[in-house]
DNA sequence: CACTTCTTCTACGTGTCGTAGAGAAACTCT
DNA sequence: AGAGTTTCTCTACGACACGTAGAAGAAGTG
């Protein structure tokens, strides 16, 4: 499973929360708080970049953003963390058993439709 | 979210599929592919009760065991993982998208009676 | 072309993990 | 109880990931 520092998961939920591209310097500067270097967050791109999670163009200040959506990579978290268990069901019901009444619900809707057009 | 170590996860693995107690000796022989000192062992022990997955007793011989199953942890992590979608029902409605037809049935038995008595 | 900005390459400090030795503590056998 | 064996704890070291950033080259701008 590919782990993620913190100023990577930073970064990256960033990336993701405003959803179009960013430069390097817009970044740095949303990162005001940390005081950080401007290499500091190229370094933090590559890495981002190289572990496939984040994108960017040819154009002359870098456009970067993450490829995927914050809920897709949860769900794929999920999926990944599932195949985990050696007994698939007994995991999935320990999940559902301890999720709370509004998520029961939503997913008791999610399924309704679900299986009939797999999203992978 | 805690992190483990690849022999770190194997000698949990082990824990979780013997279920019982198990002693730094009985591990080291179970690994003894890897020709394992039984001092590494014993480092690995510790770090994992450090990080609260592995109990010991004060018997003399050591009695190490798993605290909970694996499935619990996977419930768990599934959760810990939910837990950073922004959205959870965006989350959650790409997870149940993308399982597989048989999960989704067992979802749906499992959803039947859930929410009625949660198990934490 | 001179100046500024951006990008890449390289590096260092720190923390985690795999690995295990040294020495202390406890157990066993006679 | 004493000697020998086994087990446990403490300490350490090398590798690697990550936060951090400087140096130097590449590209853009006036």
């Amino acid at each position: 499973m590919n782990t993620l520092g913190d100023l990577e998961r930073a970064v990256l939920e960033h990336l993701w929360a405003v959803g179009g591209p960013v430069t390097a310097t817009q970044l740095r500067d949303s990162f005001a708080d940390r005081g950080l270097a401007l290499t500091t967050v190229h370094t933090v791109l590559s890495r981002l970049e190289q572990k496939g999670f984040v994108d960017h163009d040819e154009a002359r200040p870098r456009q970067f953003r993450a490829r995927g959506s914050r809920e897709e990579h949860v769900a794929e978290l999920m999926h990944e963390v599932l195949g985990q268990a050696g007994d698939r069901q007994a995991a999935l019901a320990r999940f559902v058993g301890s999720v709370g009444a509004d998520e029961v619900r939503m997913l008791r809707e999610l399924l309704a439709g679900a299986g009939e057009h797999p999203t992978r």
